[in-house]
DNA sequence: ATCAAATTGGAGTATCAACTCCAAAGTTTG
DNA sequence: CAAACTTTGGAGTTGATACTCCAATTTGAT
């Protein structure tokens, strides 16, 4: 990290930022394989010696891609799930989420989702990245209903750990008919479902 | 439909449907972009000519893989939904797509799924054509719901039409945490949940 | 059998997309 | 300042890909 770091110019960074921030937004509009080498170098406003300068090619930048969108998606889930503490707050994360969509205008879905059905089955590396990326999200999920747990606000005898599973197949689902049907309602619905569930399990569990 | 149908021969029929079976597995392991005419004429034993023949351009034959999975998964589905008249009945169900995903190797993902993620947002016609076949199964579900609230084996203010959108939403995005993890846990875990979600509210609701 | 229509073979084309190359300009460091 | 390194411009190359064309063969109806 520090190596590469040392070899880059504050302007030679910024370049290669606009490149990925650049590659990162026409592959959750258009797919990766339809995104071409010269879609990004009109977006990023650069010319071919420069995005070869920075990435080998395009698996190399893709790979760059799927860390970039990775860092993103956890830093704005982490931000949200570690002050969870209630069903309220979870529905707090419900609303972040359902706004993100609908300012999306459902076009996209999820930065990591749509990743993931692209590129699972052509690119084993970015499946790997993909794979941890989601078991992060699915900890940072598990850590708060964990902490809810603790605090009673979910039944003693519940599973965190299939439960985050089950709430990120939902998220994901959830995203996947939004985009599909053009519609935030499915997010919300799929989301809102499995905190009723979760409710559900707090106040069944008091024999 | 009976038009077409008249002028297309016994053996032309064959062939189109050949070229049509193997392009939509080429699209479901790899991607409909990065599966080409090539590929197809290959796996389905025809030469250019032949494609063109049935099918006046890529983009047709993508409507027609669509078709052709919205017709394969309804039909699977909805084999399996018109009997659910109970909780065990869901788990049964279950066990037929973790059965399937499970064969696959977790290759794919939901034939319709992968394709809704891929073409939403590059090929419009497609979108809706998924859109309505989406519409269809989560009807077939809500119908399974409906039946089931009444004979009693669902609360009577439970929502059968929300509960259908959520728990469609746990079979996709449980499918595609399975595909990129390369476990079928991920789709158990989740439509096991939705499962337990709806025997709860079938429990909790006599008061 | 015969004619029209459907089907097939296979070579060919035009375009596009990924990537290369080399020299020029700018930046860092001693 | 000067040498070494990083960054940039832009034309060019190679291979792949979608699609075309026309003649030959097979099939179906009369």
């Amino acid at each position: 990290m520090t190596t590469t770091a040392r070899r880059l110019t504050k302007k030679g960074q910024a370049t290669r930022d606009r490149i990925v921030g650049a590659a990162a937004q026409l592959m959750l509009e258009q797919g990766v394989a339809r995104t071409t080498i010269e879609d990004i170098q009109a977006a990023a406003g650069v010319s071919p010696s420069q995005l070869y300068h920075y990435f080998p090619g395009k698996d190399a930048l893709v790979s760059a891609v799927v860390d970039h969108q990775a860092s993103q998606v956890l830093h704005i889930h982490q931000a949200c799930l570690q002050s969870v503490d209630s069903i309220d707050s979870l529905r707090q994360w419900r609303d972040v989420m359902v706004n993100i969509i609908t300012e999306m205008h459902c076009v996209g879905g999820c930065p990591l989702g749509s990743l993931a059905s692209d590129l699972s089955d052509a690119d084993p590396l970015a499946r790997t990245q993909l794979a941890a990326a989601f078991s992060r999200w699915q900890e940072l999920i598990r850590q708060g209903l964990a902490d809810m747990q603790q605090r009673g606000e979910l039944a003693a005898d519940a599973n965190p750990g299939e439960l985050a599973v089950a709430m990120l197949a939902a998220v994901q689902g959830g995203l996947l008919l939004s985009q599909v049907n053009r519609d935030p309602a499915p997010l919300r619905i799929a989301v809102d479902t499995m905190i009723d569930h979760l409710h559900n399990l707090t106040r069944t569990a008091i024999p």
